[in-house]
DNA sequence: ATAAAGCACTACCATATGGTTGTGGATAAG
DNA sequence: CTTATCCACAACCATATGGTAGTGCTTTAT
């Protein structure tokens, strides 16, 4: 039952609020109510991307007290980079491939 | 207008079949049929897909005769390893840190 | 004990997306 | 010319998500 991660990961990516919640929690944890005031957005709405970035492993949710602690996760952010750079090898070298494939394109018609 | 493309991009890649494309079309360009085929889904579909990997500038489609050429973008891929390379020092220090933090939020009752 | 703060849970709505089916247009092959 | 291939477009459905509003539980403060 190994489900692909990345897919949870990359969605829980793809909003500027749940990114910019982690640029915040980069910097130290933080409550659901200190990550609610920079936002402008409800309590409910702020608990709701928590909870997409809980469920993809991003973020880690501890009570205490009444509080609920969100911790980032390092290993998330890794494994996007490492992601990525599976394919380093490739946009590295195809600022010069791509050339060659534009000319043949243009070449073959460009339409 | 300068809209956070991250957005699109990280959707884009929040779905396995198009990571799988964008895998196939890193070893070079290939047509819609070309993309079809190993992945058992209609054709329709993977035009939706590959509509949503152009829409991100993941891929470039250029018209080829009858065919559709589709062409992975190098600089997309790049986009991402450097949102999550901006993190790296986080993640990297952040090794020794969570030692602290989770003691920390063990001694402050852990529910 | 009472009030306020921090948060979760539910219902509800609009939109985007994954997916199918059907169709039609353009190009290549016979 | 006729047919098959490659692809796009539209309609349609189910589900996930962004967002709001309302409620209630638990913990802290007075």
């Amino acid at each position: 039952m190994v489900v692909d991660k990345l897919d949870t990961t990359f969605a829980a990516l793809s909003d500027p609020t749940r990114r910019a919640m982690i640029e915040r929690l980069s910097h130290g944890p933080a409550s659901v109510h200190g990550l609610t005031e920079p936002f402008a957005l409800s309590q409910q709405m702020i608990s709701k991307h928590i909870a997409y970035l809980v469920r993809a492993r991003i973020v880690i949710k501890t009570k205490r007290g009444r509080e609920s602690v969100c911790t980032l996760r390092p290993e998330a952010i890794k494994t996007v980079s490492d992601w990525a750079t599976r394919y380093r090898r490739f946009w590295e070298e195809s600022f010069d491939k791509l050339d060659v494939v534009v000319n043949q394109m243009k070449k073959g018609g460009q339409r």
